[in-house]
DNA sequence: AGTAAAAGGTTTTTT
DNA sequence: ACCTTTTACT
């Protein structure tokens, strides 16, 4: 179902369009930037200057006097927030863009919840449970279950994790979300009522609120008895990437307008159905298509100039992407760009993925010696260890990089382990982190845990200030096996020491440390790498005077893993972007390599089979090719490793994309220099030295 | 009884 | 590479 465009927003003639053309808009982009007096769709799509159209919507709102603080930015990452607001900061006053709301959905939410949350029943200072810590506290529910029948295979805490999210973002019935996205999992059904119900009341008893709860607390508070407060804190509401939303994140735009007033909320939409990538987390372009149902009276602007890319390529792009089936349409835009120059990209096929790491790795020096730096170029890949191989090599001819998308520093063992006794500290009935942290400890197991979770009363209801578990702990409650006191005792006295003084956040990470490397050492055979991490987050957590927020900024905005060193390389070196797709949403680089369009990894053979999911993977790729200017090379191997795990030497056979194959007559088509000879080499190498001795030891007696 | 080590199974994207 | 289950060890 499509929006219907009631009245397309013409721009006035006149003295405006010296206004326009002073503001460097083109006429679509001032339409957009200027409409008032209803809601807005800004349909924009891949690098049609939607950011600048928005930077210069917020500019002109603030320019008319609005009070910053009633003006709210929603982006889909911090980063996008920032960026944005940093250039309405440079093209405005200063001061008062820095009063503008401007985040994601979910740090708004905790920023509105921790004002408002108390008169809508919400405990105050309750903690934020990341991706993570939900999976963790689903694992802690679904052992103590005990889930009866071990006849069929149970699902593990991720699945379950997954499952729970689907379903609530969603708003759907778990058995409709088993069906149609988990049928090998029906059996479980009862199971996994009893997991959620369970994994709720935890959650509400120990004070803590996931990703999810956030989004349903908010649109909790915009009902309600605190519906009128909270609908009325913003005159301008604008959101970018609308089509990557989801149902309940609709719900809270609707909530936080006003209705039926004569000065009813200002609200400006930015989307692009072609570029939905988030389905797996229940956004739907529905929203985008349903736009003027939900916002009566709403204008369509339509952003189709493109200003980012070559011809050749957007060519491709739009070839790519006109493969959508019938039933998946899009708003029907083609872009177009006048920068007819430029050459068309590259296809690449590749023996193997060795050959492909050698030939990426080529290519991206080769263009730094034509004059782009690396900074100017991308390697983008559809799941995180697509890229594992090139990391390999671009280590091997030092060639710095910074990959966005892969695993998190948040989510490294240790890191966690630091950060739960922060929680503790934070939030003494949070039985998760306590249970993380008397689990880090030798000699503690299950057993021992159940009884000191009885000893600290973890699992009471309510806290009392005045005997919370902490307090029992530091009085010295909680009997410890022998092999554990030594541990046992360090983590007393600095979870006491850390009580009793006033400490910022940085001293008592220091305080922690001790009891850190006593437990590392024991734990992990490279315990000073894993100390030096803790000590960079001592250094993090010094420019923060609350631990509470430290802990909070940390779960909502975690900061990205480099390669293999420490941190990030110094701000004036040079390095090479590597990204998954979904990561570089937003992005744009002179030079985009992307990684493995071969059939079963873009698509991804886990969408396969499903004609929304295939849809979204064509969407993906068509994401990734117009992120490029001027220079773009899909690269395909023909033979890569069966699975991630490394576990053992079987390779598959691919086929081109399905999404290329029938379009390659858009692509100059290369076939990598590199030949089998070469990898010979390589993999031998990689199947190791024993299978080398192995093989001649049998060819001595066969 | 309860913890530690070893074996067996896994499918992706992220606020 | 990591999580879960099973087995071995104290």
């Amino acid at each position: 179902m499509f929006a219907t465009t009631h009245d397309v927003a013409q721009p006035a003639s006149g003295p405006t369009d010296d206004a326009r053309a002073s503001s460097d808009l083109n006429t679509q982009q001032f339409a957009a930037v200027h409409h008032v007096g209803s809601p807005l769709l800004i349909v924009a799509g891949a690098g049609t200057g939607k950011t600048k159209t928005l930077v210069t919507r917020v500019v002109r709102i603030l320019d008319e006097g609005a009070d910053p603080n009633r003006v709210l930015l929603l982006t889909f990452t911090r980063r996008a927030a920032s960026e944005m607001l940093g250039r309405v900061a440079a093209a405005s006053d200063e001061r008062s863009a820095s009063h503008v709301w401007g985040g994601t959905f979910h740090s708004t939410a905790n920023r509105l919840l921790r004002n408002f949350g108390s008169s809508a029943g919400l405990p105050e200072g309750f903690t934020v449970l990341d991706q993570g810590d939900s999976t963790d506290l689903m694992g802690l529910v679904r052992t103590e279950a005990g889930f009866g029948e071990r006849s069929k295979r149970f699902p593990r805490k991720e699945t379950i994790a997954s499952i729970y999210s689907r379903t609530v973002n969603g708003q759907a019935k778990l058995g409709d979300v088993l069906d149609t996205s988990y049928p090998w999992y029906a059996d479980h059904i009862e199971a996994l009522k009893t997991i959620f119900t369970d994994y709720t009341a935890r959650k509400r008893r120990h004070q803590v609120l996931d990703y999810d709860d956030l989004l349903l607390f908010w649109r909790g508070i915009t009902v309600g008895p605190t519906g009128d407060i909270i609908g009325n804190l913003f005159d301008h509401i604008l959101i970018d990437e609308f089509q990557d939303t989801n149902p309940i994140q609709c719900d809270i735009i609707r909530g936080m307008c006003r209705t039926g007033d004569e000065r009813p909320t200002d609200v400006c939409a930015v989307g692009d159905d072609a570029q939905a990538i988030y389905g797996f987390r229940s956004a739907t372009v529905q929203n985008m298509w349903d736009f003027s149902d939900h916002f009566p009276g709403a204008t369509t602007v339509t952003l189709d100039q493109n200003y980012r890319s070559t011809s050749p390529i957007l060519d491709a792009a739009n070839a790519v992407l006109s493969q959508t089936p019938v039933g998946q349409q899009h708003f029907g835009k083609e872009l177009w760009s006048d920068r007819t120059d430029g050459r068309q990209p590259a296809l690449v096929t590749h023996h193997d993925e060795g050959a492909q790491s050698r030939a990426v790795a080529d290519a991206v020096l080769d263009a730094r010696e034509r004059g782009m730096d690396l900074r100017d170029q991308v390697v983008l890949v559809r799941s995180g260890h697509h890229s594992d191989h090139l990391e390999l090599e671009l280590t091997r001819r030092d060639v710095p990089f910074v990959k966005y998308g892969g695993l998190k520093y948040l989510e490294a063992a240790h890191v966690k382990d630091l950060l739960s006794l922060l929680r503790i500290l934070d939030n003494p009935s949070d039985e998760l982190a306590w249970h993380r942290v008397l689990r880090s400890i030798d000699g503690v197991g299950p057993s021992t845990i159940r009884r000191l979770s009885g000893e600290l009363d973890l699992g009471r209801d309510a806290p009392d200030p005045h005997d919370d578990p902490l307090r029992r702990f530091v009085e010295g409650q909680g009997r410890f096996p022998p092999a554990a006191t030594e541990q046992a005792a360090e983590l007393r006295s600095a979870l006491s020491d850390c009580g009793d003084r006033m400490l910022s956040p940085a001293e008592e990470v220091n305080r922690l440390t001790n009891f850190c490397e006593l437990v590392f050492r024991n734990r992990y055979d490279n315990a000073d790498a894993r100390l030096a991490d803790i000590d960079q987050l001592a250094a993090t957590a010094r420019s923060y005077s609350s631990r509470s927020r430290f802990l909070t900024e940390l779960t909502l905005d975690p900061p990205a893993k480099t390669g293999d060193r420490a941190g990030p390389p110094h701000l004036d070196d040079d390095w090479l972007t590597i990204s998954t797709i979904h990561s570089a949403k937003g992005g744009e680089w002179r030079a985009v390599h992307v990684l493995h369009a071969a059939d079963g990894n873009i698509p991804s053979d886990m969408a396969i089979g499903d004609s929304e999911g295939l849809a979204e993977e064509l969407r993906l790729l068509y994401v990734a090719l117009t992120r490029a200017k001027d220079e773009l090379s899909v690269h395909v191997p023909l033979r890569f490793h069966a699975n991630r795990f490394g576990a053992d030497d079987r390779h598959l056979y691919a086929q081109m994309s399905r999404f290329i194959e029938p379009v390659r007559d858009y692509f100059d088509e290369v076939r990598s220099a590199d030949h089998a000879p070469d990898d010979q080499t390589i993999e031998l190498s990689s199947v190791g030295v024993t299978e080398e001795v192995d093989i001649l030891l049998s060819s001595l007696w066969e």
